[in-house]
DNA sequence: CGCGTATGATATATTGATACATCAAGTACG
DNA sequence: CGTACTTGATGTATCAATATATCATACGCG
C-alpha cells in the first residue's frame, strides 16, 4: 500500500537527528544551521529510503512567496486556441522554465462576479500576474490596490509597468509601403473601441494624410467573420474602384475579409491590396500551401511573452523595472499587396 | 502605504470574536460551529473594512488540497504552440472553470534531471496530473509509485486510467474510403518507434487486407518537415504512378508532404491522395482560403482535454473512474482524396 | 585558568486557515 | 426541578516547513 507521505520530522526521527538539522539539508537558501558531513549524509540517506519530498505548499506559506505566476485569460478572449494566447503563454513558458519558476493558468467565465476574480487573483497562489487585453477591465481598479505584481502586455495600464508593441512605427511602415505601392484611397478596418485601435489608427492616420493619402474608416465591431456595410459594399463593386486597399487592424481581420474577397472573385492584389498586423509565426503545422501571404507588421509575440515574464519575475525580486519596454516591430512584405 | 495583508485573526479581533467564529463565516465547507445572524454581520462588516481575503496557500496546506491540477508537457513537444497543446489545453481549462479548479502548466526542458521533474510533479501543488504523449517516459515509474492521481490522454498507460481515441475506428475509415475510391496500392507514412503508430497502422493493415489493398509501409521519422527517401521517389515520379494514396499517421505530416507535392507540380487528388488523422479543428483565425481541404480523421480534442480533466477531478474526489474512456472519431472527406 | 569564539547541533515561534473538542447559557420536557 | 438537547460561541492542535534564538562542547590564546 502506499503509504502517507514523509514530512520533515519523520526524516529526522530517522536519521536521529532534529527537525532542525534536517531542515538544514533541505532548505532553499542556504541555512545558518551548520551540519557535520556525517550527520548531512545520514539525513540524505534517511530521506532517500523513505522518499521524501519537501512540501510545497508548506514551503509557500511559510516563505510568503509561491514561485508561481499567473496568466490570466479572462474577459475578451478565453479560448487558448487564440494565436495570441499560444505565443505569448510559449514565451512565458520558456522564461519560467529558465528561472525555475511555475505558470497557473488563470481565467474565469464572463459572467463571474468581479469580487471573484479578485478573490482568485490575489489568494496567495501567485507572486505576480501577466495581463494581456484587459485595458477597461474593473479588475484594474482591484488589483491597483493590492500589493500583487502585475505586468501588462501590449496595452500601458495607469500604475503597472508594461511590455509594449512598436505600434505607431508598423502602422508607418504600412502606410508607407502602400503609398509607395500607388494606393491613395485606403479603407481602415478597425473596431472604434479596442485599445489597440487607438494605438495604431491615429499614427496611420497622421503618416497617410502627410503622405496625401484619403484614408475613410471602417469601425464596425461584429464578431469575428462577420462582414460590414462599408466591406459589403466592396466586395460587391468587386474592388475595382476606390478605396484600392484595406488596411485591417490585425492579421485575423484581414485573413476573414480574404476568405470574402475569394468568394466573390476579387483577385488580390490585383483588385485589391490587403494588409493585416500581427503576424502570427505560424507554426509549421499551418504552413502547408498558404493561398496568400498575408503584407502585415510582425510582432514577435514569443519573444514578447518571454520579456514580459523575466520583467515580472525581476520585480518580484524586489529590482525596479522600468515602466514601460518598446518592443520593436518588423514589416513583412507578402502577396496581399 | 500598502498595508499588510490582514489574517482572518485580524478580522476576528477587529470584529470582537473568536477565530472560529469568523472562520466559521469563510470556510469552504460548512462549518460545525455555529455563528448567529448579528455575529455574522458584524463579522462580514470587519473583513469588508480590513479588505481581507483568504490566504489560499494556507488552506491548502491545512486541507491538503490545492484545487489545481496540473498539465505537464515536457520531453516530447514544449512548444505550446502545437495544436494538441492548445485545443487540449482549452478543453481542460473549460472545465477547470466549471469547478473552479485551477491549472498550472508544468514543463520542462528536455535535459531536466528525472528527479526533479518528479519533485516538481509530486510537491503538492497539485492535487491530479494529466499526461499526453508521455509514453515510455521515465517519469512514469516515478509517478506509479506516488499517490497523485493521474489520467493519460491518447494512450493507454499501466497503471493509470486513460482517454483514449477510437484509432482503430479511424484507422477503417480510412481504409474504407481509399478503397471505395478504386485506391489499390497504398504508402502508409508514420514514423515507427512512436506510439500512435502502433495504435492507428495494425488495423489499417488489417482493414487493407480485408480489402485487397496492397500497402507499403514508410517508416522514417525524421524531423517535421523533411521528406524521407519513400516520399522523394514519390515526389519524382510525379504520382503518376503506384501507389496512388498516401495514408499520413497525422494531419501535420499530410501538410506537410502537400507543401512538396505543390513544389513538384504534383496534382492532389488528381495525381496523388492525400490523408490525415487528427483534424484540429482549425481557429478561424486560420480558416483564410485554405488551399486543400485535408481529408482526414476528426478527434474532438477539445472535448477530449475536457473529459480528461472532468475524470481526473472525479478521481481527485475519491470517485472510482474507468480504466479507459473511449472517445469516438469522425471521418471527414475533404478534397485531398 | 578564564575568556572569546567557532562548531554542531536543538528548541521554539511563526506562517494562516481548519477541524474538532469543549463550554456556557437557554429551552424542552417528563 | 433535574436531565437532555439546542444554540452560539471559544480554545487548541494541526497542516509541513522555515527562521531565529539558544545551547552545549571544543579550541585557541594570553
Amino acid at each position: 500500500m502506499k503509504n502517507k507521505r514523509p514530512t520533515l520530522d519523520d526524516v529526522a526521527k530517522r536519521a536521529g537527528v532534529s527537525k532542525s538539522a534536517a531542515a538544514a539539508i533541505f532548505v532553499q537558501k542556504q541555512s545558518t544551521v551548520r551540519v557535520s558531513p556525517e550527520t548531512r549524509s545520514r539525513i540524505l540517506l534517511a530521506a532517500q529510503e523513505m522518499n521524501y519530498r519537501p512540501n510545497a505548499v508548506a514551503t509557500s506559506l511559510r516563505r510568503q512567496s509561491t514561485n508561481t505566476i499567473g496568466y490570466y485569460t479572462g474577459y475578451v478572449t478565453v479560448d487558448l486556441r487564440v494565436p495570441f494566447h499560444n505565443h505569448l503563454l510559449n514565451g512565458i513558458r520558456q522564461a519560467c522554465d529558465e528561472q525555475k519558476r511555475h505558470l497557473l493558468l488563470q481565467g474565469t467565465f464572463p459572467d463571474t462576479p468581479i469580487e471573484q476574480i479578485y478573490n482568485d487573483l490575489t489568494d496567495g497562489k501567485i507572486d505576480g500576474l501577466i495581463l494581456h487585453s484587459h485595458a477597461g477591465h474593473p479588475i484594474l481598479d482591484y488589483l491597483r490596490q493590492d500589493r500583487l505584481p502585475v505586468i501588462s502586455i501590449a496595452e500601458k495600464l495607469a500604475g503597472f509597468s508594461a511590455v509594449t508593441i512598436d505600434d505607431a512605427g508598423g502602422s508607418n511602415s504600412i502606410a508607407e509601403h502602400l503609398h509607395a505601392l500607388g494606393h491613395r484611397h485606403i479603407l481602415y478596418r478597425a473596431p472604434g473601441d479596442v485599445h489597440t485601435t487607438s494605438q495604431r489608427y491615429p499614427q496611420f492616420m497622421t503618416m497617410a494624410s502627410e503622405l496625401g493619402m484619403e484614408v475613410v474608416r471602417d469601425s464596425h465591431l461584429g464578431s469575428f467573420g462577420e462582414v460590414s456595410a462599408m466591406e459589403e459594399e466592396l466586395l460587391r463593386s468587386g474592388g475595382r474602384s476606390h478605396p484600392t486597399a484595406i488596411v485591417c487592424w490585425n492579421d485575423l481581420f484581414a485573413h476573414q475579409f480574404m476568405r470574402h474577397c475569394k468568394k466573390n472573385g476579387i483577385k488580390i492584389p490585383d483588385d485589391l491590396a490587403v494588409t493585416g498586423f500581427d503576424g502570427y509565426a505560424p507554426h509549421p503545422f499551418f504552413e502547408a500551401a498558404p493561398a496568400y501571404e498575408l503584407t502585415t507588421i510582425r510582432v514577435p509575440w514569443v519573444e514578447i511573452g518571454r520579456i514580459a515574464a523575466q520583467l515580472l519575475l525581476k520585480q518580484i525580486g524586489g529590482a525596479e523595472i522600468p515602466l514601460e519596454t518598446l518592443v520593436p516591430v518588423e514589416f513583412v512584405c507578402g502577396t496581399t499587396s
